[in-house]
DNA sequence: ACAAAAGTGTTCGGCGTACACCCATGG
DNA sequence: CCATGGGTGTACGCCGAACACTTTTGT
């Protein structure tokens, strides 16, 4: 370590790193929540996460935290943002590095660990008040979800392997709360040629089934690479 | 302080911040660098940038280390990302929190400090090599410039407050290290409204001199809102 | 048959693209 | 009078906007 002692006062605080799990299932956003079972906040829901370690690098630390908070391993986290603000945690200056990430909700089976009691997916439109400055960071992640969605193809990661037109667009409405015209939905996404065609139709519903699609990986690689620019205007019909 | 001694492990750690700033002189971007008067890295060239105390909030503690190594005050400092490899700092475990901003240079007049043995404007395009990983604090810093200038109306804090339509458009191909056909740029950029015709020419320039313009603050705030899609594709003449 | 979504055709206007040519000033 | 940028006019094509109507399934 340093031969100095001059720097010593600033080497006495912590970090911590959370993570904004984003879901989406039956037409809403949802976000994956733990149960806290310390202190402080025992007992109040918290976005997954935990200390990092000293010797420990902050991305694997995010992916360590979330596997021993909710049993989801190799997930996809991007960096979102460092909250730090003096007094966001009772125990001394602790700074959390936050991390966000949209998964298939049924792609995963959480499970509380030693470190939560209990896990759940809670609808984004009506959280809970949360633990430390955690309602604050899930509103961050939300307004950049909603800007990167219209410059990268984000429905990927949210939506089943095998999804109609009608699921897709869904996903954009209730990111952007917002309607969208379907005819022109559908023409702007398919002139993307991001979606294959599989040629089955869904089974089993009261009406004309829909086509069933899928992400093209290779095209999908591309336009994350140069982005792209997906903005309708709303519209009235569904 | 917190009664427990089991996160006693975790307060060991240290966090700076280091502000990238972005200036635009001579058709040519650059980032305002200092020399480092302490170890490591002595006599190095760094990110303005310095140990956030103890009580203190990151983006007051952005400002004043800025203040505190170049002199510059009141600039707009948004925080870019964190980085926080556990071998970056030779005396411990040391995060830094990196914001960025945009300036014009003839604003301010950088000057070196106790923190710093000098401040010097550097040509983005050729960069020594830094202190720490101030290298990949930059490359990240300059590929959300390239992006950022997309959707929003950037130019504004880095252009001087009179400025032609040339200049403008030499910014955009500077930080995009490209071509634009000058017409198409032109009439993209009228068309947002976003500029003020002072009805003033240029003057003492061997040529017909160039009408002068100035960013309106109003739909400046409204488009940094909203958002705007500029692109244009490349073009041979300018 | 009827409900409930899926799925399509078309017109209109705006805006990005790609050009070549004229204008004003200093030297 | 010439070199050096500044500053247009415009035809073409594509694509987003705004419409209403037909098709296919389960009940």
């Amino acid at each position: 370590m340093h031969p100095e002692t001059r720097f010593d006062n600033y080497f006495k605080s912590a970090f911590t790193v959370d993570s904004v799990i984003f879901g989406f299932d039956e037409g809403a956003l949802k976000i994956l929540l733990i149960r806290r079972s310390e202190a402080p906040f025992d007992d109040y829901w918290a976005l997954p996460g935990y200390f990092v370690r000293q010797d420990e690098d902050l991305d694997e630390a995010a992916q360590r935290t979330l596997r021993e908070t909710t049993g989801l391993e190799n997930v996809y986290l991007e960096q979102l943002q460092t909250f730090g603000s003096p007094g966001r945690h009772d125990f001394g200056r602790v700074i959390t590095v936050a991390y966000y990430s949209l998964v298939k909700i049924a792609d995963f089976t959480p499970r509380a660990d030693g470190l939560s009691r209990d896990v759940r997916w809670h609808d984004l439109s009506a959280l809970p008040d949360l633990a430390f400055d955690h309602n604050e960071i899930v509103g961050t992640a939300t307004e950049k979800l909603k800007r990167s969605i219209r410059t990268r193809p984000v429905g990927f990661e949210l939506l089943p392997p095998e999804f109609t037109l009608t699921d897709l667009q869904h996903l954009y409405e209730a990111i952007w709360e917002t309607r969208l015209e379907k005819r022109n939905f559908r023409k702007k996404i398919l002139s993307m040629q991001l979606l294959v065609d599989l040629e089955r139709m869904q089974e089993g519903v009261a009406h004309r089934p829909a086509r069933l699609y899928r992400f093209d990986e290779q095209r999908y690689q591309e336009l994350t690479q140069e982005g792209f620019n997906f903005e309708l205007r709303e519209g009235k019909s569904r």
